[in-house]
DNA sequence: CTTATTTTTTAGTCTAATCTAAAAAAATAT
DNA sequence: ATATTTTTTTAGATTAGACTAAAAAATAAG
């Protein structure tokens, strides 16, 4: 049984060393994680222990197969219950973290697989970050911020960059909502601002907007 | 705070002693747990430490007006949780217990609040059982096994008994599903069959199908 | 290439929650 | 009312996870 502490140790191995395949270091997992180096230590020996992680001492840390597999497991709850979280209980993105980083522990299979189903099989999180599937890969999502796309260019507005409450009721009050396609008709030099088609009408938007604004392309 | 440890002793207290009012013995808490009575002994003090519970040595437990609160909260989302698993992931009833016993852990508040209302703020879970509300309070149901109901009765069908799954498939395939209305049209005597109508066409049931199914009435 | 600095590990504590075995109190039976 | 049994508590260990402080290894600087 691998437990709440250990699955989130995997989980920041995993993201700090490119899907957990690089080594990563002590100190790097403990200040990510906010605890002590010496905490590092000892939890990355339970886990070479468990065959989930390969660690040689003064070497760094990185993940077997299995330590991925789990480590994108965890990944794959806990995204899904932010889509859960955004789309059904309607919390706004910038609450979603705490509360799925609870969820993402639940132990039962056929608790995911219903929750992924209800969801529709989502492949992207609020974020706009892949879900991985049940084998632990990731759809190839080529999202870009909105501030990065030449005139012309369209694509599915699938998450937000910086998520604070103001940037999300702004949102809002235009209108614009995660799933909206979002064509950019013009980019305007002098202030870097940009005109955009969204629901069949025309807003503008500061440079500071496009830059918090994920756009999904096929 | 309140540990998830903690929160399962409430809740065994709360349900042993009339919503934890009457005092309950070390040794029965220990056997519904399946743990020591060693272990109770060392969290009972704990608790009482906490003013969660009133604890006097060798007299037995029972919770102050704050722990039952706080059990109440534990079992209402419980509660809530069984009632999404069913009603939304399309669980069955057997299916439910062990996951909800981890959900019920979960710490926010502003989930459940969104929870309650997303499932229509729900007054009993699918095994009949009252959700209490935010306050502690249970609403009172009045639900009676069909077996007790005289002819002429009827009510609404809001939880079983025993929920084998062969019995809950035999429901599902006689079109009998939880909230449905059943009248009582006739108690055969000589081997106490009951004949009912449900969604509007006839269907005689046995006795041991009655004494499996609940009625809510009013 | 030796010294200083940083990183990592080890050794020893601490807390929460559990357990076993023994002691103490309460309940029951003779 | 005394002995026996049952229940409950205490005492002492154990395990997981985290911490502090000191030691050891690796890295950087002169």
């Amino acid at each position: 049984m691998v437990t709440q502490s250990e699955e989130n140790y995997l989980k920041t191995i995993y993201h700090l060393g490119k899907q957990g395949v690089e080594a990563v270091s002590t100190n790097a997992i403990a200040e990510q994680m906010e605890t002590k180096a010496s905490s590092v230590t000892d939890m990355v020996k339970k886990l070479a222990e468990k065959d989930l992680a390969n660690y040689v001492k003064y070497q760094g840390v990185s993940l077997t197969k299995v330590g991925r597999l789990t480590a994108a497991s965890v990944i794959r709850k806990h995204r899904l219950w932010e889509v859960f979280l955004v789309n059904k209980l309607k919390f706004s993105w910038d609450e979603v973290h705490e509360v799925a980083e609870q969820l993402e522990h639940i132990k039962s299979e056929q608790l995911i697989d219903k929750l992924d189903e209800f969801l529709d099989f989502p492949k992207v999180d609020p974020h706009g970050d892949a879900i991985p599937d049940k084998e632990g890969n990731f759809a190839k999502i080529s999202k870009k911020l909105l501030s990065e796309c030449a005139s012309g260019e369209e694509g599915i507005f699938v998450g937000v960059k910086d998520s604070s409450a103001s940037f999300l009721q702004y949102l809002d009050k235009q209108h614009i909502s995660l799933g909206d396609k979002i064509k950019i008709l013009h980019r305007e030099e002098f202030d870097q601002s940009v005109e955009i088609m969204v629901n069949s009408s025309l807003l503008n938007i500061s440079q500071k907007t496009a830059t918090n604004i994920y756009l999904q392309q096929k």
